[in-house]
DNA sequence: TAGAGCCTGGACAACGTTGTCAACACCGGC
DNA sequence: GCCGGTGTTGACAACGTTGTCCAGGCTCTA
């Protein structure tokens, strides 16, 4: 008995019987089998083949091999959105991140991944292409899809439009900038400290005029680090010229024109601190065009920044344990967890490999 | 009276209003309102409510702001797992990729978002760790979620476990490699064409003996790399030796060691062809370490690359391409047109860089 | 053999939304 | 004053699943 049904439940004989049962409603190419369909087939209730689908007990072995059978016969997979109605909680949490491309990014979306993965919950991410609005779209659509929890990293500075949602509880956590006008936890790395200890190590190597590119000012990490800059010169009692200081759009464009204007003129600067990875990779190019050497240290790491020559000096960041450290705060909330909202700032770590250690050009 | 109305539905208000309906049941801390809560304060039906959250007409400006300022009051939001479930669409399409973090998946999944975006539909991705087990697992929970289309990019051979998904109507494309033992739409890069120029590029340049290391020989790419190596050193009329051959892992160790054994010898090979991005990073350290010029054809750009001296040489691929035909395919097919699978191949592109065109060194 | 207790299985409601349909009020024209 | 039409509104079922609860059959013991 039990042979023969097993034979029932086998791929082929599954085709077939999709013919003899054309007298009562079958489902039509584009509609899915439910539960209600595999209780049929199988000839038991639906209850029964949600126990079966779900491994509770109570269940005879004869019983649930001819569900299993029906399930496989008619391709069954349980719907989890029906699933998740009735239960409440998704089983997912959301990322939503400037570019989803950015190499700086792309290792933290994949470390918060993994950190969902390790807690059986799906990650939905997407770019909010740092536009305030299309990140606002983002993230609520998220929530209409009911994710537990949401990591942000803000391009915005108003974060108020989550609160209804916050006090619903979905556990939010914000990562790289901190939130705007909400309280909530917050990962950070020390984009403070880091620029200054890029730009002390410039001022250590002899250099005396300085500049900062780096991105637009609304942007916390941009202010930060530039802040970092303006302490490392302050240490040094040297003085800022104005001129050696842009924040904006990280456009190629302007990059290349604010580099080339700096390094033009009488008193050019004789090194540069870029302010994030994109800054770094035009003003490489830049340099690299250039007679006389430029000192350069850049905020962020990029592949490869070994082999140039001279080796690229960074203040590299943890991507990847920004990312597992947001997201591992998260499912510590999700488990329940219930203390003020905390600031966590990573350090940073100055990598030195050349381009930093140049010595100033002779005028 | 209308005044009134209004006046009642303010936020403040709103607060004050959750006291004095202590009595009946209130929702709770970590309980989001629905649509009767939201009726139930502005005093209007069920279905009223829904028709303002939907935009649809045949509601009066009045009833819908009563309507719109309980929304607010309440801090609503359409629970979209239940819309989908009585919907029957998602609104939301699967990619499966290798890694989130790779430096050439990214931008296609990026790439793959935007189009999602531009027909108003959410991208869930995640990455199957090159593991088959995982990415059928990963394909299997977006189907149990009813994304509406998935594009994979395949780290096992057989995918016959989609066809109910398939039969069940979820569309399908399969991106940068093909379908294991199904039948569905394919967009693939030529890496056959590709390998093969970037091998008589070498060859042109006067190299008679030529490394390949590529990606493990299940991996489809690395196999058809591998065929354009061997076309390219046919063509020519060049014999191969098995000792210039590695297909295998990426981690770098390995690809290091087999360079460096490929490098010594009284014979050692004067150029090398890696088989993509990861084996490229590695190879040109490896290179960079050698007193000896080794000519370098990799395939993948990479940033930076540029940069290098001598600049990389490069079979570029476009993965926002890739991405975006794939997503497009998809739509076409979700948007119901019924057409046999089909197979897309992009060509790639000879980028000159001077890597290549090193000559071969002396003996 | 009767009663108690256990095991298996199923009927039913509920999750939050939308589609269907009918009720109702109001208007203008006869 | 009545009728049909129009425009607004709500009651109800359904989407596919799971939790609750109860029925029926079985075994075991007195």
């Amino acid at each position: 008995m039990l042979d023969v049904t097993r034979r029932t439940a086998d791929p082929d004989e599954g085709q077939a019987t999709v013919a003899d049962t054309a007298s009562r409603p079958q489902p039509r190419y584009g509609t899915r089998p439910t539960m209600k369909d595999v209780a049929a087939r199988a000839g038991v209730g639906l209850k029964t083949v949600s126990r079966v689908v779900n491994g509770e007990p109570g269940v005879t072995p004869d019983t649930e091999q001819r569900v299993q059978d029906a399930i496989t016969a008619l391709g069954f997979r349980r719907n989890d959105g029906a699933r998740i109605l009735r239960k409440g909680r998704t089983a997912s949490i959301g990322l939503v991140l400037e570019d989803l491309a950015d190499p700086f990014y792309a290792p933290l979306n994949r470390a918060v991944e993994e950190v969902a993965r390790a807690h059986g919950a799906l990650l939905i991410s997407g770019s909010s292409a740092e536009d305030p609005d299309r990140e606002r779209e983002l993230a609520l659509a998220l929530c209409a899809r009911r994710v537990d929890g949401l990591i942000v990293i803000p391009a915005g500075h108003d974060h108020r439009y989550l609160e209804p949602e916050i006090a619903a509880g979905v556990a939010t956590v914000f990562v790289d900038r901190p939130a705007g006008l909400i309280d909530a936890d917050v990962v950070l790395s020390d984009s403070f400290g880091g620029a200054r200890d890029g730009v002390a190590h410039l001022i250590a190597h002899g250099h005396r005029r300085i500049g900062f590119i780096g991105d637009r000012p609304g942007i916390h990490t941009a202010t930060e680090r530039l802040r970092g800059y303006r302490a490392a010169m302050a240490d040094a009692g040297l003085p800022v010229d104005d001129a050696w200081l842009s924040l904006g759009p990280t456009a190629p464009e302007r990059v290349r024109t604010e580099a080339v204007r700096m390094l033009a003129g009488p008193r050019p600067v004789t090194a540069l601190f870029a302010g994030n990875n994109r800054v770094t990779a035009t003003v490489v190019r830049v340099i690299a065009g250039r007679p006389r050497p430029v000192a350069l240290v850049g905020f962020d790491d990029l592949e490869l920044a070994d082999l140039l020559s001279p080796g690229l000096t960074v203040i590299a960041q943890d991507a990847v344990r920004l990312g597992r450290t947001a997201a591992e705060r998260l499912f510590r909330r999700l488990d329940g967890v219930d203390e003020p909202p905390r600031r966590v700032e990573l350090p940073t770590r100055l990598v030195v490999r050349g381009s930093g250690e140049l010595p100033p050009a002779e005028d």
